[in-house]
DNA sequence: GCGCAGCGATACCCGGCGGGTATGGATAAT
DNA sequence: ATTATCCATACCCGCCGGGTATCGCTGCGC
């Protein structure tokens, strides 16, 4: 199989319908449709059911959309790093949400640039998704939130793990509690509502929020309520209470990385990341 | 990049010789020649140094050496499991090293089958090496034994942890000791020893193994000493002692599965596997 | 029930690219 | 100095990827 291939398959399944996906794939319909027929032939398998007015997912066109994804991210991230390897100037991404992880990044980025041997560290902040960078090679590595971000095929190691509250106004019905449970919020009209994986919005009354600034700023102005872990709270807003959370997951800080990184400098600080846990 | 370009590339780096690689690919020199310099030229980085009389890896060529050899193996992994989700029949390979997770294994399989919408369970043994199977589509999951096995990019949950035990005839002069240092059994001439990742032995006067049926044979036959999980001891020959290593890191019995497997009989048995930890 | 619109498949043509052979040019060994 | 080795270049050819035109099927509207 070749990317361009896999690039097509992936079109027609995301599309399901061959004329839109050669559109956005740039080429004609009949080469698409002949590519299709090509990559089905030689796997001995049919990836897609059409009928002249549908076209959906077999069972193993499924299976090879998701391996296809994963492949054509890895060759984009392939494509990244070995360009950025050639820099002579080397230097270290790391990805992080905004406003995620306050103090375990400051003292990260202290504790590492005190090593020997240590190299400039860019910060690649994500108002969403900072696994992303790290799939596509845009970082070589990232401080993720379990169960937040998927560290799906990566590796990772826990730097620590802490409690949820519940943020919201003083003069939120809640806010008196002394401890609340997940049916709890879940109850509350306020609670603000973060994006699928697919970009959809859950139902829900609350405010829908694409970050975590939006978010605290919501929360902020009195307009949101949130299941936050409990470190964000450090410089919480005026007026503003977390109560906990008993029942709520507990979130891992992790930092991930890609596997097969054979990196020194990346090395050095996961080892010193993992130190002083 | 297309996979055939990662082909090349792979060839030739791992030969660090055109005119080998080429006769590896099949086909004629110039040819390959000329597609690692477009590789090259579209990615605006050099991934080789070559003289006229010798080849050898660019910074960025290592990087994406690692990479691209990642990429061929989910290709290869992808077309397998393209090919095995369309089988009327559905099914689960599941890995495991030979005599490598006895009890474990047992537990599993017949908890797994109780399960409602159980389905066939194949067995894949390896003689080595169980994570290789997973890697290039063979298996849908593997039992893995850390620091051992590598679980690179893999998805995994810990099934148990167990502590090591040298392993030696009753007459080894170490035999009679109630507890050993890895230093001890290091200095054993009679260690067995094993490949390293590229196939190599290391120095050493011990017997040469390359799997565990061999290994357990060659300490049965008085011919070697080893360190292995203490889990192996149930059923070990007559005349042969285990004694406890008690610097030697835990042994860590994982079930792994590659990582976007959105099957449920996947999850099923992970589910199992978890339970009765 | 007929016609039409939408859509994937088929037929056919063309140009570029991947692959071949021949050869050049550089370098190390003798 | 000569030769052997090895990668790059030059050049040619056939196939394959991409294009246009059109067919055949299907669901919808009247």
């Amino acid at each position: 199989m070749e990317t361009r291939e896999l690039r097509y398959f992936v079109a027609v399944a995301e599309e399901l319908h061959f004329g839109r996906a050669a559109e956005r794939l740039g080429i004609a319909q009949p080469p698409l449709s002949r590519t299709i027929a090509q990559l089905e032939h030689r796997l001995g398998v049919a990836l897609l059911e059409r009928t002249s007015r549908k076209v959906s997912l077999t069972n193993a066109g499924a299976v090879l959309l998701a391996e296809a994804r994963a492949i054509l991210a890895a060759v984009v991230a392939a494509e990244r790093r070995a360009r950025g390897a050639a820099a002579d100037r080397p230097s270290l991404v790391m990805a992080a949400k905004t406003g995620g992880s306050g103090e375990v990044l400051a003292k990260l980025l202290d504790a590492y640039a005190a090593e020997p041997g240590a190299i400039p560290v860019e910060l690649l902040l994500c108002e969403a998704n900072p696994h992303v960078p790290l799939l596509d090679g845009r970082a070589d590595v990232a401080l993720l939130h379990e169960p937040y971000e998927p560290t799906n095929g990566l590796d990772v190691e826990v730097l620590n793990t802490e409690a949820q509250v519940a943020v919201m106004p003083g003069s939120h019905p809640l806010a008196m509690r002394t401890g609340l449970r997940m049916a709890d919020v879940l109850a509350a009209p306020e609670l603000a509502r973060w994006p699928a994986a697919d970009g959809t919005y859950p139902d829900g009354t609350g405010v829908e929020v694409r970050s975590l600034t939006q978010l605290l700023q919501m929360v902020g102005l009195g307009r949101a309520v949130a299941v936050l872990p409990e470190g964000v709270c450090t410089g919480l807003a005026e007026g503003l209470v977390a109560v906990p959370v008993v029942d709520a997951p507990k979130v891992t800080t992790v930092i991930a990385w890609p596997p097969h990184s054979r990196s020194r400098a990346l090395a050095d600080l996961v080892r010193v990341a993992t130190g002083f846990s």
